[in-house]
DNA sequence: CGCAGAATTGATACATCTCAAGCTGGGTGG
DNA sequence: CCACCCAGCTTGAGATGTATCAATTCTGCG
């Protein structure tokens, strides 16, 4: 069953909870109205799959609220999550027909569309939003790259404390919270994605929380909700610097 | 003891070997112009290293010949690798102070270099730069999200076949040979570098690149010289589709 | 209440790391 | 020209971290 129909309609790029950070962040209010032209909404369940590696894509467009994944799937069944898509990020590549990754929902999902062919017209024209894009994907290829130290040369404990780490920021920063000592947020995946996430099995997964939950590290109200008492120590598990790095 | 100093000419750019595929790929005549002005050449020792993470960058620019390695170092040491750049490959961040990587040459090494305020300036007024450095980046992104998948899922031999595939095919493309049957290339890397790339460590490295030789899926004449009797098997080995992939 | 999906926990297997010893080939100095 | 040297590489034996397989235990929900 499909949810609310409010994806129907079409509201007003003014009002719009990411109208400041999405690839339309730096138009001035005509360009906006050009993007409006060709723009729609779209809902997906939790679970449901936005679009499957390959197929043909003839849309690009922004998270507007909820979370999805992004990930690659090997012919015998292992898979990576290569990208968590949050809201104001970008799907799709202009210049490319088919999709290069499994996009699926992993809450419920809003996310703001445009036709392919008018958005790579209009990226033509309006320089704004290919400066835009390319300061969104500079920021993804540094946080791609972060991922691979993760992915590459830390521990599984490690690789909790970081993933922990880059979500208790994500949410500080969205609350404009201080990201320092007592840190409070809900884990947005379950223990299968954070394993595909990280390159771990679940059951390591897991683990893992279960030991930085009793060495103090972090605290647990039932399995989603976790409590960070101190962010600095949450740091030192992840093998960072404790003053969070330069690039932030 | 410097190398030829060619380096220190700047010879026109109607006669670069990466004109067509570097950062400047787009560029009309009067475009090139302007950035022969800002540009000037740059040489680099095997070993060299061109950047430490952190320190300021007043320029960005590309490789003209030679290759280096993108990496990250964590405070006790390990390191991995979080980038390859060969010829026409950008480096550098616009609208970015600081280095977020070392940079290390690791063979001798030129690059174009363009004084940072003037380009930066130039990609707001020049899109055809602003454009074609998008297109470069998200290709980018694209090869670090493959990393990730043989960072966080393959195993060590699937790893190093990954990788001889991935320098096989680019040296067939180079060459515009096909990327079928016999391949023949030499490693641009040691087999510390290779490990630091794939997450490994060296001894592993070094046993399944015998592994490899002993199965027959490569030949080696001394360390640094591959050749690949049947590269659809390398696929196999790599775990990847045997046609190569879409996204090639 | 009882089911189903999610998560935890345990026992064991195995891949990769670690530490250590030796090899190889190209360069250098006697 | 030979002997030596040294960085890069190979190989071995044992330690270790994570995966795998297999029960349970939670938790929310119809």
């Amino acid at each position: 069953m499909l949810t609310h129909d409010l994806s129907l309609a079409t509201p007003d790029c003014s009002g719009c909870p990411i109208r400041h950070r999405a690839v339309c962040a730096r138009c001035d209010s005509d360009e906006l109205a050009l993007l409006e032209e060709i723009k729609y909404y779209r809902s997906f369940e939790a679970g449901q799959t936005v679009i499957w590696s390959g197929d043909r894509m003839d849309f690009v467009g922004s998270v507007v609220s909820g979370i999805a994944t992004l990930t690659q799937t090997m012919e015998d069944g292992r898979t990576q999550m290569v990208g968590l898509l949050l809201p104001s990020d970008f799907v799709g590549r202009p210049g490319r027909d088919g999709a290069a990754y499994d996009v699926v929902a992993t809450s419920d999902l809003v996310m703001c569309c445009f036709r392919k062919k008018p958005f790579e017209q209009m990226m033509e024209t309006t320089p704004h939003i290919a400066q835009r894009l390319l300061q969104m994907t500079l920021d993804e290829l540094d946080a791609a790259r972060e991922w691979m130290l993760v992915l590459g040369r830390k521990t599984a404990r490690e690789k909790i404390a970081s993933l922990l780490a880059i979500i208790g920021r994500r949410d500080a920063s969205i609350q404009s919270t201080s990201v320092q000592g007592r840190i409070v947020f809900d884990l947005p995946l379950t223990r299968e994605a954070m394993a595909d996430y990280l390159g771990l099995t679940l059951e390591t997964v897991s683990r893992q929380v279960s030991a930085l939950k009793r060495d103090g590290v972090i605290e647990l109200q039932g399995k989603r909700h976790v409590t960070v008492p101190d962010f600095s120590r949450l740091l030192e598990e992840a093998g960072d610097d404790a003053d969070g790095g330069l690039l932030v």
